[in-house]
DNA sequence: AATGAATGAGGTTTCATTCAT
DNA sequence: TATGAATGAAACCTCATTCAT
């Protein structure tokens, strides 16, 4: 029940939004009654920190998984990262458009909680950048903190725009923000 | 009056949210009564719709300068306009978050109105980019409304970090993101 | 101008009731402003005590006018009397149905005013069928108040439902209740 | 709890008026609280709607029993039904009124159902009336649609000035309006 | 004669939450 | 584990009225 509880609420906080979306509208969604809610959450602000937690650490792993794979070269770990963020939008779509907009109406105590691991997920990109300057295949000039702001600016817009059932599919994109961050644009 | 019910809004809309503000916290930051507020908008919703106008007109005002500026080359252009969306965050922050966090909010009338904008300062980047290529200073293989849509996620995901009062403000941010654009990260 | 606003009052009263046209209403459909209103009017109720006392006037004027009308027979006079208020709905339809409908809205002060006149005009009709009696032209064992109250319901209540426009006009109209009152249904 | 706020509904609706009674004004008549009333009422008008049903659906039954009883004349037919209305005043006083003043403040889609039960029991009584010529009882050449209408009126109108305690008791009423009906007031 | 700005009280409705069962 | 009744605060909005100009 609980499971079912969140899944409806992501999709009704993806479509509605977090403060327009009512009890009423989750539980009717479900067929249950308000009681039931409150036996599983303590709150409505503690269900949206369940969202989030759940988002989070599972983006975290999966970001783990491909930087610990050493199997994978540097340049092929930063395509899989940036696949990583569109894959999931694709995948997890309401989950992260609710991760990344609804984030303000977390009470400050959650977001003590959230803010390290979202923090996290920014500081590995930022290490991967270092080691690629390290062993020479970066641009040692580079503003590492701003330009890993710059990457997560190109993934993490995609979730406004980018429609998973157009002409255009995830590994594509991917493909060319990869190359579009290596290369940049000019001739 | 109207005037200053639309700046107070802004700020509050940009600190709490437009859900969450209500009109009693807008009239009452001004020191006037609820329905001094109809007086002047009909609803709330018309009032947001306001302050959406105000911005993306502006935004696109601004653009054409920059774009009808015969005296720039192509790259100053998308220098230029780099700097313009990181430039307006410091002057209209607040403005600018509202826009991009509570559009979700204007009736399907209003964003009929406002969408066809937000296209049209898109498109002009996408044929910025295109008199690039057709000059020979971008890659022809590019695929120009991804890119499009990447150079917009770097500049419009700074509103969400970037701090003007900070160790680097805007001009610098702005020709790290050109450079990058450009030249990519790779050596 | 108070001719006007009456007018127009007389028509958003009619169809939307004394409560729920708002002074709003009343100026923008004659395209003045509230204080325009409040030049004329000093309260809503004053309006609504205008309408009452022309439309009771100008009716108990008619009803006089047939009464003290020495070429009419007592027959044409009762004739005419229901004919007057079918008439009316024609002519006054609008107004006829503020006076009935809206009566309850007025103060007290003005109920005392009003009312006198409502029962002016049922006393004249009761000494009519009084006079009808002593002529032997009607039943002496009549219950004369309560019959009243019947000739009263039977057209007072058309408004409920006569439409003007219709297959019967209001002559034909009148002629049938009057009927209807002189010789009953029986066979 | 649901039939207590439509009972006390109806005392005030009949008292003050549909518009003016809010709906502080029910739920402080009874001690619970604004909450409570919107736990068993979707709307203001959702409760005037109930109203409206229960009346018209408990009147149509009386009508219903009154025409089916066999044991009945014609004449007793016609007699009980003018009866019931007047008794439905004494008895159902402030439904009746609400009934009749309220209609209007229904939404169109309650009116669409309203609407056609009023009609079936102005049409029970056209039929009853077809019946009386058919068995000679009654004058061929009546327009009975009109005339009809005429005795909705006579009865109907009673809730405007009918006072059960005074000095004529509902039966009473019936008796002579049944008889003014039949014969007229001609001698 | 008319305007336009402002008020303040009150309207209907929504909603997160509680709690006895 | 789940319900259903109830609360109370607050939301958006309307409106009759006032008043300086």
């Amino acid at each position: 029940m609980k499971e079912k509880i969140t899944e409806h609420s992501i999709q009704l906080f993806d479509k509605k939004g977090f403060t327009v979306t009512s009890i009423q509208d989750i539980v009717e969604s479900i067929g249950v009654t308000k009681g039931t809610f409150y036996y599983y959450f303590s709150s409505k602000e503690e269900l949206l920190m369940e969202i989030h937690l759940r988002y989070i650490d599972d983006l975290l792993t999966k970001q783990m998984k491909i930087l610990d794979d050493h199997h994978k070269s540097f340049k092929e770990k930063l395509f899989s990262i940036i696949h990583l963020s569109i894959l999931d939008i694709k995948k997890q779509g309401a989950s992260a458009k609710v991760f990344f907009r609804e984030m303000r109406h977390l009470s400050p105590e959650s977001l003590d909680k959230i803010n390290p691991k979202r923090d996290q997920y920014r500081f590995n990109i930022e290490n991967l950048l270092n080691e690629g300057i390290a062993s020479g295949e970066l641009r040692e000039s580079l503003n590492v903190p701003i330009v890993t702001f710059g990457i997560l600016g190109i993934t993490n817009w995609s979730y406004q725009w980018f429609n998973p059932e157009g002409s255009i599919d995830d590994k594509q994109l991917a493909e060319i923000f990869t190359d579009m961050v290596f290369k940049g644009i000019e001739v």
